[in-house]
DNA sequence: CGTATATTGGACTGGTCACTCCATTTTGTA
DNA sequence: TACAAAATGGAGTGACCAGTCCAATATACG
């Protein structure tokens, strides 16, 4: 499908990581639309051939910028993320979550979720990317409450997988609701009643 | 604070309008920045004068979008939202939701958080309005659980208030989701965890 | 009817943006 | 060391875009 990517050479390598990281800082603080190739330039000491030289265009470096944000937020959330397997672990990484939405003031929003509501509907090649980011988030969470369930620590009526997007729905809700409303609260409430739910459904 | 609004001939009000509708339509399928005042110009039919005639400039235009599509985004929940005291009714609420998702193809997500995600952290009037906008509509759904608290059918336990929240977080979410797998699934996996953490909180 | 005011047409502008081009320097490797 | 490929500098380009300007027309109202 796609050619051979030209060999990086260390330095190379340097420089295109350096674009990215410049480029995800800056569209995660004021969307795709609203940073310029010219301030990923600026922010990351780079000329416009070097830009042009690593990503064929601006889309390409969005897609690129998604698979960047898309490690920092999963890594973000361990070790909490990679063992939801009781009430109490899912509570701690409630903890954890909130604990990152505060040190940045609620500002933000969630850097994969503003990408998504951003790119759905205009980037055919971002939505597939963020779909998989996506994918693997739910996975994580859902692979705790399925080891939950095989354990038969959950009731025979609860669908864990269900209860893993409810989750994650709550989860970017609450997230938007916090960014707008300057405030955890609504994240806290969000992910309150859903993870209540789970433990409402534990035998 | 605000200087007198010149006064509209009904022409002049018809052709306001136009310009807002024409904007909204643009502006929820592109988002704001991706919708010159150009392409609104051609979609109402109206040349910049007249763009510029009735908003100061790009940025108040938003903000009477905000203001037509907050008024479209509740008016199409109605008669649901207006009575939601009771597990019925908010299950009937959530299949209008449902209902009105899937008409679209699942495209577009939900026209007021579209809006807050992009223009929350970047227009801090934006920001104000719609934090107004979204405290309408949690309201509507807070009355109903209120009501049902107040004639004791929610267990002593139970927030009313922080299941609004929940309800509502569960909802933007699930539309976010549903809006980039393109399938509904996630809102109706979203919608019922936290309806049935309701349920369970009934006596 | 007459006049003040609202509405409209449409060309124009200064700035920004994504992206290109070509020359030059640096790096890997035989 | 020599050479091919990679990396970089930086000016340039055509398109687009928010907002302006002024003249012309339509409308309200005394």
């Amino acid at each position: 499908m796609s050619a051979d990517p030209p060999r990086l050479t260390r330095k190379g390598q340097a420089t295109r990581e350096r674009i990215v990281a410049a480029a995800a800082q800056l569209m995660y603080e004021r969307g795709v639309a609203g940073t310029s190739t010219e301030d990923v330039q600026a922010a990351a000491g780079v000329s416009a051939s070097q830009l042009y030289h690593y990503f064929a265009d601006k889309r390409s470096l969005v897609r690129a910028v998604i698979a960047f944000l898309t490690e920092a937020v999963l890594d973000a959330q361990q070790p909490a993320l990679g063992g939801l397997d009781s009430v109490a672990a899912v509570r701690a990484w409630r903890d954890v979550v909130l604990a990152v939405v505060r040190r940045r003031g609620c500002e933000g929003g969630c850097p994969i979720g503003s990408l998504a509501s951003e790119l759905a509907d205009v980037d055919p090649e971002a939505r597939a990317a963020l779909v998989e980011s996506f994918d693997r988030w739910e996975g994580a969470i859902r692979d705790g409450l399925r080891a939950m369930h095989r354990r038969g620590e959950l009731r025979d009526g609860a669908d864990p997988d269900r209860l893993a997007l409810g989750i994650l729905a709550a989860l970017q809700g609450g997230l938007l609701l916090a960014q707008l409303r300057r405030d955890t609260a609504p994240l806290e409430a969000a992910l309150d009643t859903v993870i209540d739910q789970v433990a409402s459904l534990v035998r």
